[in-house]
DNA sequence: TTGTAGGCGTTATCAG
DNA sequence: CTGATAACGCCTACAA
């Protein structure tokens, strides 16, 4: 039982104990109808007896197929993004994909190593969040050669597919329909992340040329969560004198914060001040009062940046390079 | 540009820009000290050029050690098992392993599968959720002969590593608490998970053991989310005459539901019924009223496990086999 | 239906 | 310090 130095089990050793070559035993896994029922029982027999497992490494060297895909994500933690990682990996694995992940924190020179350490594994392909990439990275995607989807953003011109939505257009429609209530004034309340910085500056800009009032802001360092929800409240009212109106907050997590904070202050909802996330997170209904928010289909984000990396593996029909989602403004009673 | 058939550069290629051979390249990169610093120079400027990204998938072939660690949890999308999902490959990547994540979906037969999936790719080890495997698998990963580490609960037999807490301690120790409290009687919401189930049971045993009085369950099916928590509540007040006392809830979700459930009852929390979640997460110090709660360090989990599982590859001294975490109930206003 | 030969791009081992 | 050469375990021809 010396583990480290256990020989494992190759398909030359099962074939001599199935008295056939390796090559057979090869193809009696990948393709059991080209060998004779008899000598196919033989070696799953001799698999049996050995517990064989192949070695995806010595098959993907020598036919160049990986079956793996690999993503990249800002965070794993957040539901946002293992949402849609999740139905994305699970359609690829219903295809014989594995999934290897990792996390870039929001970095871009993270990312950048992160890409280059997952094409040295030799993906067939990658999904990547969000369409801002370093030169470099763009670079060694194109020079792979392998289906590379970005998603959770818009852009018309991907490195490769672009499955996801517009943020400034998603912002923008939450300020006409802060607009459309009437609101004089309005503030933001945004967590650290670019998308979420682009959403703010759309909306403020929007709620500005139309009423020509500024937007306040409280912005959030570190991970978005109700603490520094309720904080970034504090912050719009002690320090930006905000007293009333609408907050369009960049997710769900700060919303519940900015709620909590709210009715501890003894601030009406939504009398005194409305709330609007973003994510409609599972929860965001459940509240008390339930949360007004944007909605994005993320089940079916991830099954259509999936189903375009297999259309594209399989070689069949090109898939549409672009795939706009869309977004909806779920209205609850927290606006 | 015609992608598939794209030539990858190699080592060779390099070799060849450079003026060197193939295995000074290879050299270069895994030990620049053993090359010449002029033609380290000429090769950095080659790799440069030419844009080469080693291949992994040889170099794990020839070397026998694919720097792959992979990971098996019920689900990515519960911060449970997320959050250590994130500290453990955070410490691992920092030296130097990449991680592959799958998802077993609480299913036994997609474990067993899984792992021989998992198996086939030379991870240099491995990390499980839970104690409970097939005999098949515990065999292949014996057989694998790599260091495994099995999480989130507690034996005194791991196959190889565990790093956890006892969940039917955890259990009882509620169960004590909630004795001390002088409550008469207890009901449990318990999702359908094994682990859930076992706290579940373990809760029962000692309250009845010391109060002679029967603790009603309410169980989920599906995922544990508010809505099932409302629901549980609901079951347990209309189907089990359950009238007043604290509820152990096997997530702190499910809790999240009760507590909003007993709200528009107009049920007093504690004062009618007393709310205990279980994981401690973000928004559970942050409802109203602030959520009791089971808490596990599941940040020191990850990096535990990571430790253990390094301290293995590295070879140095062996890690302690079991390393028991314990847990902490958290008191606040919902008891 | 089965087998032989060659090669995938590295690393390990020896030589020089 | 550098270079041959032989694996690593499998897959893709091609042949029998």
């Amino acid at each position: 039982m010396d583990g480290q130095t256990a020989k494992r089990v190759t398909m030359t050793d099962v074939g001599r104990m199935a008295g056939v070559s390796q090559v057979t035993v090869s193809r009696a896994l990948s393709d059991p109808s080209k060998v004779s029922p008899d000598t196919l029982r033989k070696i799953r027999e001799a698999i049996e007896a050995t517990g064989f497992v192949p070695n995806a490494i010595a098959g993907a060297l020598a036919s160049n197929r990986s079956r793996l895909v690999t993503a990249l994500v800002p965070s794993i933690t957040n539901i946002v993004y293992s949402s849609f990682i999740r139905s994305f990996s699970e359609r690829l694995r219903d295809a014989g994909y594995q999934l290897l992940l990792s996390e870039t924190g929001f970095d871009p020179e993270e990312e950048q190593a992160l890409i280059t350490a997952h094409l040295s594994r030799r993906p067939d392909a990658m999904l990547l969040t969000g369409i801002h990439h370093s030169a470099q990275s763009r670079r060694q995607l194109l020079g792979a050669g392998i289906p590379v989807v970005e998603v959770w953003d818009m852009t018309d011109t991907p490195i490769d597919l672009c499955v996801g939505f517009s943020h400034a257009g998603a912002a923008q429609r939450v300020a006409d329909f802060v607009l459309e209530a009437g609101y004089p004034q309005a503030a933001t309340v945004t967590a650290a992340d670019e998308r979420a910085g682009r959403r703010r500056q759309a909306f403020a800009k929007r709620f500005e040329a139309e009423t020509g009032v500024p937007v306040p802001e409280a912005g959030v360092d570190g991970a978005a969560s109700i603490a520094a929800g309720r904080a970034a409240l504090t912050a719009l009212i002690e320090r930006e004198g905000f007293a009333r109106g609408p907050i369009f907050c960049s997710s769900d997590q700060l919303a519940h914060g900015v709620l909590i904070e709210a009715r501890s202050r003894g601030l009406r909802v939504p009398g005194d001040v409305a709330v609007i996330g973003f994510g409609d997170q599972d929860f965001a209904r459940d509240l008390d009062p339930a949360l007004t928010t944007v909605r994005v289909d993320r089940d079916r984000l991830g099954q259509v940046a999936a189903d375009a990396v297999l259309a594209r593996l399989d070689g069949g029909p090109p898939p549409d390079p672009v795939t706009d989602l869309g977004f909806e403004i779920i209205r609850r009673a927290s606006f």
